[in-house]
DNA sequence: CTTTGTGAACGGATTCACAGCT
DNA sequence: AGCTGTGAATCCGTTCACAAAG
């Protein structure tokens, strides 16, 4: 490293870092509210974690409790956005603009909370050209491009399973160095590049294991060619 | 229950049910390319996984795999769809159809893979009685009677925050068992009842958090104003 | 007396490494 | 010889329980 500006790297634990934007999201409800201080009981409850869970947590992050007392609120919301890199915007390319990226692309939540879709991008000449959210769509091949002019970090994946892992290599080829895959399909990525995942059928079908051990009667059967039948043997 | 038609329920740990659906499309692609048996190194590699951790999945499920050969894929697809409850059909319905809830509901891909969208259902009188994907958007009132005539097991919740647990106890008080939630808030549910929760907006940040860590320079400074002060103290 | 912060105990998941079967 | 199936070892995350601080 070039410079020692961090004395002590925290090595915050990775079940801690998913859990940080929960309770991000609970602390400016608690803001809102007016509450100038809050227990980990209550942020507890808030988040849907447990106490002792929230203080450990809370811990990685330094020691900004107060004893008898509970977390500034405010304080908190601070060094907790810090920790999540919430003080600077992060732009972000959306790949493939079929039913879900058109419908991330209209949704205005991203922009609002610090990710603003900066480009969009499809392979498709029937959808390249068209305006979304005030936004043109461009041929992927422009994404090099692009990705530099705009100082895109993230890019959202939302095309069809089989051009998934080339747009992530030409996003990646272009710098982008997070990506979030919605494609039903594994993507690998080097090292240093974050990769997280979104899949609708694996979400639920994780449901459909629990119901069916419930022994839930709800849902019709399948028509009887629609299974597979065990081999011979 | 009524019968015992297992002998032996067996407890397969939560970590490897969240990863039968990789392994299932793993398998569903390399029955596609027509291969008729599969090792557990090959399954790793198509599933994202290591060779070990794919073994001892699949050991939960039974001894299914033949040593000094592999696992018979034909056969395994067959066990894995019982396991995770595919040879059925699991009704759906959306409640919500902003942006995010329409597109799901034009999403052709859950009827496809055995989760049909039953109903769709929304509070807001102008899109009460639209038609989306041939279906008619009907009134949450109706959400009981609908539930029980169409046998529907999974609520899929695209309805803003401020009206996601009202709506899922609507759907539990229907007869659903099993959620889906998109709505950026904690859901809480009583324990017979399976949850699981996809947050856009915490996707991004956890990326954001690592993207920081790594000190990556794309992304533009938010203006001071926008960051918040800590405390005086 | 209240609530944090954290070592220590616990439990679950992953990985190792090899015995057992084909 | 090749590959599965699984105890044993290890790693990681959660919970406990209490000393420390206000």
């Amino acid at each position: 490293m070039a410079e020692g500006s961090k004395r002590h790297v925290r090595k915050i634990p990775e079940a801690t870092v998913n859990r940080l934007p929960i309770y991000l999201r609970s602390l400016l409800e608690a803001a809102g509210d007016g509450l100038p201080t809050i227990s980990s009981e209550r942020l507890a409850e808030l988040s849907g974690f447990n106490a002792a869970k929230v203080r450990k947590d809370l811990s990685y992050l330094g020691s900004y409790g107060t004893r008898g007392v509970g977390y500034d609120v405010e304080y908190l919301v601070f060094q907790m956005s810090r920790e999540l890199g919430l003080t600077k915007e992060w732009h972000v390319v959306i790949a493939g603009l079929g039913n879900l990226g058109h419908a991330l692309a209209n949704y205005g939540g991203f922009t609002e909370r610090g990710f603003p879709v900066a480009a969009l991008v499809d392979a498709d000449p029937k959808v390249v050209g068209t305006e979304i959210n005030g936004l043109e769509v461009r041929h992927i091949d422009e994404l090099e491009a692009i990705a530099g002019s705009h100082q895109i970090a993230i890019g959202i994946i939302a095309t069809p399973a089989a051009a998934a892992q080339e747009v992530a290599d030409r996003m990646i080829a272009a710098g982008v160095s997070s990506i979030l895959n919605f494609a039903p399909t594994i993507v690998t990525v080097p090292p240093e590049v974050s990769l997280r995942k979104v899949d609708l059928a694996v979400e639920l079908q994780i449901l459909s294991f629990y119901q069916q051990r419930r022994g839930a009667e709800a849902g019709a059967a399948l028509p009887p060619e629609a299974t597979v039948a065990p081999p011979a043997g």
